[in-house]
DNA sequence: TATGAATGAGAATTCATTCAT
DNA sequence: GATGAATGAATTCTCATTCAT
């Protein structure tokens, strides 16, 4: 059978999907999720086969928005400095923007339910980000670090400075910008 | 006399429920504790009257074990400097040894359970740490951050070295040496 | 449309606690009710969310039950000697047609899983046997007793008399009217 | 082996059982009545082989606890009305002093945890008052009720009488008299 | 295809009883 | 005998998935 057309339904399990995982953690249960999309328990079972399923979808989903808020209106043309500090303030925004997203993308990458080829598939999105980073490398603007210690660097300082605007939101760009700062210290040879 | 309650069961469960945890979250079923552990599935609800109980007790022994990995022989004279690549080193070794701990350590921690009572009380076990921190900024040695962002920092740091050492081992000091690069030139004012 | 909600199988669910509770007590186990209703375990829970609901919910039926024996075709106009006989006769010979109805009624009241706002509630059923008592006090047929002795001596020597014809079923009716005389005995200012 | 010989021991189970099961009905745990008694969980098996045997210990106890409170001093030369009342009073009055060991008889009476024989063989206590309610019908002082019917009527009056007083103990002698006087009315052939 | 009732394999406990000390 | 830790069957309830309508 080819998947059901009706996408909306889809739309509407995904985006409960994250409701209730940010909420309440991966095992939350399906009747939540069906129940939040208004949706009768039986039909998320004919939109994904299982729940882990639904999951993998989801998760591509996001990561899928997550690389589209990065990659948007990418300042292809400027400096590596610039372009570093695009991908980390619209990262950091998009977090903090939806913050149920974000907590439902971080629950279903810290579960083991997604293989890791998908994973593989879906960091894919973020070739412009490596690029980046190789560029970085290649003028030589970038400490010799161990490879893919930059991006792992950029996603925890990230996610951490997150956290941090999550418990004190009025300080949003008091910690966007030292975030930043302390992002480009830990990468940069010079300052 | 009875059977003299044994705390080598006790810490059986503990070990148990590290590595159960550590595999399978926190949504493990307890059966699969008890079974780990070669006791009898009552016999667990004996040493912890119930799963959250079992969580805590865990989440403050495994606190107390980093905690007295980071702070045993801690150069209390030497400079901060050297301090903090103390605490930086001894904190990502002992993840790396212990990957198990750490594993059910994270699990728990960004689970619900553990109260933030109990929270607190396992913090002071890292006042050491604190004092550091504050020395540097006293000493005007780091960059002026927003309060509290420098030991998240120190910790998503040290969680991203230990995550990239656990899957190429063989490079873990270089991993070890570019993580505390990273983090100096993250939160010192100069390099 | 789905599979239709069964009214039956709730019925059936009733009808089973009701066998059950009568044998074995309250304390007996959900999964022997199901079993009895050859309905899963799981259903039971679908019907009524907890043991408890499930035991409010079968307290109230008996109760309405027995109420609309005694209530039904109630000689409202007669003298309070007849309706008093009306009612004693009724009661007991429900009683006796349905031992399992008045046994697990019996387990249910003696519990403390009712409470008392649903006790109230179904007490209202009986108004018509209040007023009665009421009439035979102001007609000063009965003695003077003190509040509330009246209608719980009815019951006392209505359940006694079932407990007797439990036994001995053949010697009912003597049972019966014995019962009547003695509670009349009990209650008139004169025989 | 014969039966342990720290008699001391054994009442303490006994009467902590008494407390136990008149609070939490029969189906409290063993471990609770232990700890009442302040005995180990494990000798509670050295006084009764099993929870069942306990129970029956406590029901003979109870019974002959009642009997002997209803039989000492007993009016046995008096007419057939004070030897009644004698009865009637004696056993209200030990049920409202003693209420934990009513309620704990009650308890146990309602089970089935007692066999017939058990239940016959505490029932020859109670031969004083059989003969009693044989000297009545001889005099033909009682109605002629089918037979055991009295000594029923005695029970649920008394026990009738007794519940009201545990609701309010201060009309505790209205409720004694009034009860006496609706047992006389039920069966005496003559106000 | 949509629905939601039905299912049954677990899940965390509890507890009478046993048994090592 | 006394103790209380150990046991595992039993209990109430949950939930992913199936299936009759």
């Amino acid at each position: 059978m080819s998947r059901p057309r009706n996408d909306s339904r889809r739309m509407a399990l995904l985006d409960a999907a994250t409701q209730v995982f940010a909420k309440h953690g991966l095992q939350a249960p399906t009747s939540l999720i069906s129940k939040t999309a208004r949706i009768s328990e039986g039909s998320l079972f004919t939109y994904f086969k299982t729940k882990e399923e639904l999951v993998t979808a989801l998760y591509l989903d996001l990561r899928v928005d997550l690389a589209s808020a990065i990659t948007s209106n990418f300042p292809r043309r400027s400096s590596v400095r610039v372009r570093f500090e695009h991908v980390f303030r619209r990262y950091v925004t998009w977090g903090v923007a939806y913050e149920l997203k974000r907590k439902a993308l971080r629950s279903i990458t810290l579960s083991n339910l997604v293989t890791p080829a998908v994973r593989a598939q879906s960091s894919e999105l973020f070739a412009e980000v490596d690029r980046l980073l190789a560029d970085a490398l290649q003028q030589r603007l970038m400490k010799d670090l161990p490879a893919g210690m930059s991006s792992q660097a950029l996603k925890a300082i990230a996610e951490m400075t997150m956290d941090l605007i999550d418990r004190d939101p009025e300080r949003g760009d008091e910690y966007l910008s030292a975030g930043f700062q302390m992002l480009w210290g830990a990468l940069a040879r010079k300052p």
